[in-house]
DNA sequence: CTTGACCCTGTATCTTACTACAGGGACTAA
DNA sequence: TTAGTCCCTGTAGTAAGATACAGGGTCAAG
């Protein structure tokens, strides 16, 4: 429990530091994403460090398409040190295996999207449409393309 | 232009199919992402085997996180023969970019869980908390984790 | 020839994740 | 001391993506 003089934000500092709206951080203090904060005298939120790297989590998270419950929940495991170990591996094993199947489906996605743009160079006829296979569910039958 | 006996399918008979709500077939159409079907004399919609591979590319599109918008986009650009090569390709470019820098998130999240689930199987002390340092913002300090 | 499962239209409601007031207090700079 | 810009609380509104409901028509089975 050290007490280096940690430095503090206000609401509209530390929304802009973590690129959000002021207002959701308020929004996230409500869910339980985030501590209720500390409080200056006149009853202003001061929010340290933790909080700054909390919400960059949130946001990492976000963006790889986790809702905001999915990641209450992950910080509810993890925050607690008295966490049963097993829980913790469970629930980090289901994720991964959903991360797992994104990863296999985005680059089936990522393979399709290469082979489009490496043939539609813009000259020639086509021999197949890597999109339209796609869209046909990687059945690959060389239909017409774009002209 | 071939007439084979197409297989129909009514709207609960395909909501079903592709695992939506009946409700939802309406909604797409409304938002323009599936085709005003065909109607039987009384009015009722009655689907094709087109409609199914679009739905289906449609609920993979979503599992990979594009929104209705950007699959309506995706779809009325190749649908349409006649769209321009360049734009096809520029699109499909933006979309890759968009799908790589995913995969590399996800992929930094799949190896910091993997971690933490070969680290923690159980049982003696941890080195590290491999979900603490992706909370953290990926730097390796080694933290108590979880007892 | 009725019952029950389906269909139609239009509109209303729900969830998630914000975003925007309204009405008032606090702090800073001139 | 008076703007101007932040902050407070509570509540309302928005957008996306469905999902439900009201009031009625259709159709196949028994």
């Amino acid at each position: 429990m050290k007490e280096k003089t940690k430095p503090t934000w206000t609401r509209a500092a530390l929304a802009k530091a973590v690129d959000v709206g002021a207002e959701t951080l308020r929004f996230y203090e409500q869910k339980g994403l985030i501590e209720e904060p500390k409080r200056s005298a006149s009853g202003y939120r001061l929010y340290g460090e933790n909080d700054l790297e909390r919400l960059q989590f949130i946001r990492r998270s976000q963006g790889l398409g986790f809702s905001l419950l999915d990641i209450k929940q992950i910080l509810e495991l993890t925050k607690n040190i008295r966490t049963p170990r097993k829980k913790v591996r469970d629930f980090a094993e289901a994720r991964l295996l959903v991360i797992q199947q994104k990863i296999r489906d985005l680059r089936a996605m990522e393979s399709a999207l290469g082979n489009l743009v490496r043939q539609c160079d813009g000259k020639g006829p086509l021999k197949g449409c890597p999109i339209a296979d796609f869209i046909e569910g990687h059945n690959s039958n060389g239909n017409q393309c774009h002209e």
